[in-house]
DNA sequence: AATATCTATCGTATTATTGCAATAAATAAA
DNA sequence: TTTATTTATTGCAATAATACGATAGATATT
């Protein structure tokens, strides 16, 4: 097994759990802090902040990209990544949602 | 390896990898969604709504109360899950404060 | 005491994730 | 064309996560 069983769950849940893993690493935590404050998206500029190979930088930067939080755009011999709006926008109105209900009353109060 | 560099990274950036891991996977979500909105919040409950085995959700329920997010009060025969309320809030502040950020305006725009 | 109920844990199989060296690919610069 | 620069991909090793049957433990009930 050791494989999610993302059909007996709803699209919303499995969304809201994809995005929630790609935010589940420090250092992909420290890529979008850093793309949300700084004006450089550069991949290398990226590699030189974290303390990681490249070769890992880059395969966080496209499990970012692959969720849709990221896209990449490419800018030879560089490639710049950005914060899409879109799906930033849809990610805190998911988390947004979630945290905003009201806990519920119930046996442990 | 396999593992995370945890101590690369700051503590805070490592607590919200944590939260969100916590959160990444469809059947943590459905139960703290139950958990949000239902009174009830006896183990045995969460199994019949989940199709998953006992074994399983006993797993997720262990993973959620190891970070805080829910606290069991056991209650012969029952152990009742709740919402811990203090974490609760610790996790939608740490997670608004990313999301209320403004995203920069960098070299993508 | 024996039985039933509820939950946790163990053991195991399978798949996913993390990390990096090495290398490829693509373009700019010489 | 050759070289340098930048990023992606491949291949590998190690660890983590997912799922569940079986079983243990704890308490009520009979």
């Amino acid at each position: 097994m050791g494989v999610t069983k993302t059909e007996v769950f709803t699209d919303k849940q499995n969304r809201i759990a994809d995005l929630a893993k790609a935010l589940a690493h420090p250092a992909r935590i420290a890529i979008i802090q850093h793309l949300l404050k700084e004006k450089s998206c550069v991949c290398g500029d990226l590699v030189e902040v974290l303390p990681l190979a490249q070769a890992t930088v880059s395969q966080h930067l496209k499990e970012l990209k692959q969720i849709g939080i990221l896209h990449g755009e490419i800018n030879p011999p560089r490639v710049c990544y950005c914060i899409n709006e879109t799906v930033w926008q849809e990610a805190k109105a998911i988390f947004g949602e979630i945290f905003e209900t009201e806990v519920a009353v119930n046996c442990c109060k």
